[in-house]
DNA sequence: AGGGTGACAGCGT
DNA sequence: TACGCTGCCACCC
């Protein structure tokens, strides 16, 4: 605690607390220990990244520009200190978080409690959506139990406290474009195309059908992919693959409904 | 034909 | 409250 290479991060953080526990009445300490989490940082494909850990595990992910920064963010959306992790307190769930960071699946603990029910539920989905497939936001809305959500989806991945692990740039939009993303619609691309998506396979026909089976998925549902080129039927709706007589796929759901 | 656009419904915050 | 990483349809060339 009374480290002579104090980082300033730390500093702040004890200025603060210093200024707080007076008024609440409480010692120093204790507002630091009430009132402080641990963050480290990590690899990324967005770079380095910075990562909030709470009691559940990890509560917030941010490409910020610096420890600082950071620290600044989390303070303004969380009202809580955060400060680096000290020793191994959070080596287990900073192993687990390099890995999910480099592509592995593993699952990575959350801590979604500060999120709404409807956030929670929409994050949940968007974590099961699989590395190389993408799902419009319609198709989470549907998912989550709110079908008419769509927007208000769009409204929860703009906030998503923790991209990369809960997938948000693999949600676009129900046309096959790609749509915006927190960090940058440009980064959101160049993401899906690092995991094996090409933005080009689903603009304009983000459904495909085949005769074989009389069945339509999303583009990039594992099903559509074992397709062969000459069976394959392109489709810029699901509604236009049900007028001509296709089924919706019962993997990957393709909303069928207006 | 099919990509672009504008209006508006619709949802949670 | 008004707003937003949308969806859908009408309408344009």
């Amino acid at each position: 605690m009374n480290e002579p290479s104090v980082e300033r991060p730390i500093l702040l953080l004890r200025e603060t607390a210093a200024r707080i526990a007076p008024v609440r009445g409480t010692p120093v300490d204790e507002v630091l220990a009430g009132a402080t989490d641990s963050f480290f940082a990590a690899e990324s494909p967005l770079g380095t990244v910075y990562v909030a850990v709470g009691q559940e595990g990890v509560r917030y992910l941010d490409p910020a520009d610096s420890e600082e920064d950071f620290a600044r963010r989390y303070r303004r959306r969380f009202g809580r200190f955060v400060s680096p992790a000290q020793g191994d307190e959070v080596a287990g769930l900073a192993e687990k978080v390099a890995s999910a960071l480099a592509g592995e699946r593993v699952d990575v603990p959350l801590d979604l409690s500060r999120a709404t029910p409807f956030q929670r539920r929409v994050l949940h989905v968007v974590k099961g959506i699989a590395r190389g497939e993408v799902r419009p936001y319609v198709w989470v809305a549907r998912e989550a139990g709110t079908p008419g959500a769509s927007r208000a989806v769009g409204n929860v991945m703009a906030n998503n406290p923790v991209p990369l692990l809960v997938p948000c740039h693999r949600v676009v939009r129900n046309d096959g474009s790609t749509g915006s993303y927190a960090f940058g619609s440009g980064e959101k691309v160049r993401l899906l195309r690092g995991e094996g998506v090409e933005p080009e396979e689903i603009s304009g026909s983000p459904y495909v059908a085949t005769p074989t089976t009389g069945i339509v998925c999303h583009a990039t549902c594992r099903n559509a992919r074992r397709i062969q080129p000459y069976n394959r039927r392109a489709f810029r709706s699901v509604r236009s693959a049900v007028e001509a007589g296709y089924r919706p796929c019962k993997v990957c759901r393709p909303v069928a409904a207006a």
